[in-house]
DNA sequence: TTGACAACCGACCGTTCGGTCGTATTTTAC
DNA sequence: GTAAAATACGACCGAACGGTCGGTTGTCAA
């Protein structure tokens, strides 16, 4: 009857995404996978802990198995940013989000994770576009195609709307494109 | 001793925006505006209620007191979005977004007032942009808009950046403006 | 078959949660 | 001056919280 880890991480994912971390007990997570809560302590020294696992999760499945570089920088860029979308609009909300407003001071290694959640998205996304632009435009545009999903991603919470996504979706890679042109020919007139 | 109900409601606020709906207990709000928590009750049936209060001074604040038409669109529309960006780069949160993410079904009523206020956000940011464009389009606009500057809050929330924010004004702007200047084109081709 | 070890559970701890109620105190109205 | 209404409080409730601990069960290698 044992329990994978993974099957504790991935519930514990769906718990903070729809209930935050205060609103998540440890309680709601053992019922969820059919153990105890005591023995959820064996696997995990405190509720805290969960979080860093859970997001490392998250980052492994967006940018774990992802054949790196070996296709064009706008293919890439697209395909990452539209899974990223697909699984924001499935689930409703982003559950570093919902990390990140709900942790605080009094949670550093929960805060430290989101952190450093967020870090590796912008720069997992600026790595992608700086093949095709400098590294300072690659950043704030890695940065606005997060802060638009992000946004878009309330509209789907609030209404279940998924319109704003979509046009999220195009409009970055839009504007990515666009600074792509616009460095080319930057180089072709200097 | 009289405490005023707008201090107990500002109160909650700050709250709500820094530990949620279920992070904030009715002790922490009794304790912060010097009442014991049975007080509290009297004011206030539950801890539901006060959602509503917030988001409605909330509301009043951002659009209130405003002279509604008689300056230029333009220049109304980039004072309103000015207004909302740097109360959300002041406090490093939205209260609205964060009670968004932390409440459900069980809340109702919560969840309703969550609703309302974002839909009178999108309705009044589309009132002001339909004098220059079609309704359709200036719907598009005010949920991009405040998709981004939900999306840039999250930068101030995790990183402390407020870069983000300053181009999410910026961009919002140019984009009403454009559609502004292509809804005239338009009309003069047609 | 047995010993060892990991997985799991029930009972329990102190604390905090949202919420209620009877009562004391202050303000207001007549 | 006095009655009524508003305001505040202390004590309390059952439930839920995160977390601990001693003991039981299941698995597997020797």
């Amino acid at each position: 009857m044992k329990v994978m880890r993974e099957t504790i991480v991935s519930t514990a994912r769906e718990l903070f995404r729809s209930k935050g971390y205060a609103g998540a007990s440890m309680n709601d997570l053992a019922d969820a996978v059919g153990l105890k809560k005591s023995s959820l302590y064996v696997r995990f020294p405190n509720k805290e802990a969960l979080v860093p696992a859970v997001l490392d999760l998250t980052l492994q499945e967006t940018f774990g198995d992802r054949d790196r570089g070996s296709r064009q920088w706008d293919v890439e860029f697209a395909d990452v940013i539209e899974l990223i979308a697909t699984t924001l609009t499935d689930r409703g909300r982003c559950v570093g989000l919902h990390l990140a407003y709900g942790t605080s001071d009094e949670t550093p290694i929960a805060k430290d994770a989101v952190r450093a959640f967020f870090q590796a998205h912008r720069d997992h996304l600026s790595s992608i576009l700086s093949r095709a632009m400098p590294a300072d435009v690659a950043r704030n545009i890695a940065t606005d195609t997060l802060a638009r999903l992000e946004g878009a991603t309330a509209f789907v919470a609030i209404f279940g709307e998924k319109d704003a996504m979509k046009r999220a979706v195009r409009l970055s890679i839009e504007e990515a494109k666009n600074a792509a042109v616009a460095t080319s020919l930057s180089r072709v007139s200097s």
